[in-house]
DNA sequence: CGGGTTTGACCCGCGC
DNA sequence: GCGCGGGTCAAACCCG
């Protein structure tokens, strides 16, 4: 684990129709998105930056809705206009996905299912407080990556809970929550078994308390997504200019939800607040932000 | 001893 | 109704 350096790719939902993808209300915004995913709060930069093994990432968003059903979700989802075709529902998707990037070069896309239908169908009802479904929204961020070690620093602390073997594959699923009190944020990983450098890390739920601070000294949010990063070509920002990936989020709802497209400037002016990201002046990350929302 | 991992059992929803 | 598979629990175990 120490070579390798981080490429990324932000695309787009490979496998939804724009139009269709989003219930932006079923979606907290992309901070809290990103928060509860450990992305934002230097997690990602974490693994990006200090995980050596860590290549490729593959990212995608869901927004969960557990009463879909996974038909639903899944379903037509039919190859989103030339796009990889990654099926989101992770039990089906392996294979899925497997077969899509197995052999080429990966890219990253922020992936939105409405729920990824795999897990959200049983969520957690577990015998013992049937009283409380946490049926609502859980928001899930999910992200793939190549990596040789299946649980990437992302800056917070996880206590594994469970393992399942995965259907097919030689490589079981780990089951983690966040350690801090009164966080339900989840986190599941597992490894592709037809190319198992590829790790898929879904995150469930948003943190309710900071990136605790220590593990790896301070990582300045510039850092999140660093050059080495992302690649990708799409529509430019500003560079040097300061975004909030709420507003990104945002806006990526609304163009999902109906509205028009996105555009640069609706992102930037656009404000959410909750923590804003400097973009590097390299510009690298101003070619993810489009590319991510805009589909 | 506290905190994390392992692992088999259990629960539950879904499809047949 | 039943079996399957995913997700979670929790006791046992491990480790610093």
């Amino acid at each position: 684990m120490t070579n390798s350096k981080t490429t990324t790719t932000l695309d787009s939902l490979p496998n939804y129709n724009s139009s269709q993808v989003f219930d932006s209300s079923s979606y907290m915004n992309f901070t809290e998105c990103l928060q509860g995913s450990n992305l934002v709060n230097n997690s990602l930069a974490t693994a990006f930056d200090l995980s050596p093994s860590l290549s490729e990432v593959f990212s995608s968003v869901e927004g969960s809705h557990q009463s879909r059903s996974s038909a639903d979700q899944v379903g037509d989802s039919g190859g989103g206009r030339g796009r990889e075709t990654l099926v989101s529902t992770q039990n089906s998707s392996e294979a899925a996905w497997a077969e899509e990037y197995s052999g080429k070069s990966i890219k990253t896309s922020l992936l939105q299912a409405e729920d990824g239908g795999e897990s959200s169908k049983k969520v957690n009802n577990k015998g013992k407080k049937k009283g409380e479904k946490k049926d609502l929204k859980v928001p899930r961020f999910s992200f793939i990556t190549k990596s040789e070690v299946d649980h990437l620093e992302d800056g917070y602390r996880w206590r594994k809970y469970g393992q399942k073997a995965v259907n097919n594959s030689p490589y079981p699923r780990s089951y983690y929550r966040c350690t801090t009190q009164k966080c339900t944020v989840k986190k599941r990983v597992e490894r592709s078994f037809q190319d198992p450098s590829i790790v898929i890390t879904t995150y469930e739920g948003q943190h309710t308390h900071p990136v605790p601070t220590s593990l790896r000294g301070n990582l300045a949010p510039a850092r999140l997504f660093t050059p080495s990063v992302l690649t990708t070509n799409s529509i430019p920002l500003a560079a040097g200019s300061s975004f909030s990936y709420d507003s990104l989020f945002m806006s990526h709802m609304n163009s999902k939800s109906g509205a028009a497209s996105i555009n640069s400037q609706n992102i930037i002016s656009n404000t959410f607040h909750q923590q804003q990201y400097q973009l590097p002046d390299n510009g690298i990350l101003q070619d993810i932000v489009p590319s991510m929302f805009l589909n």
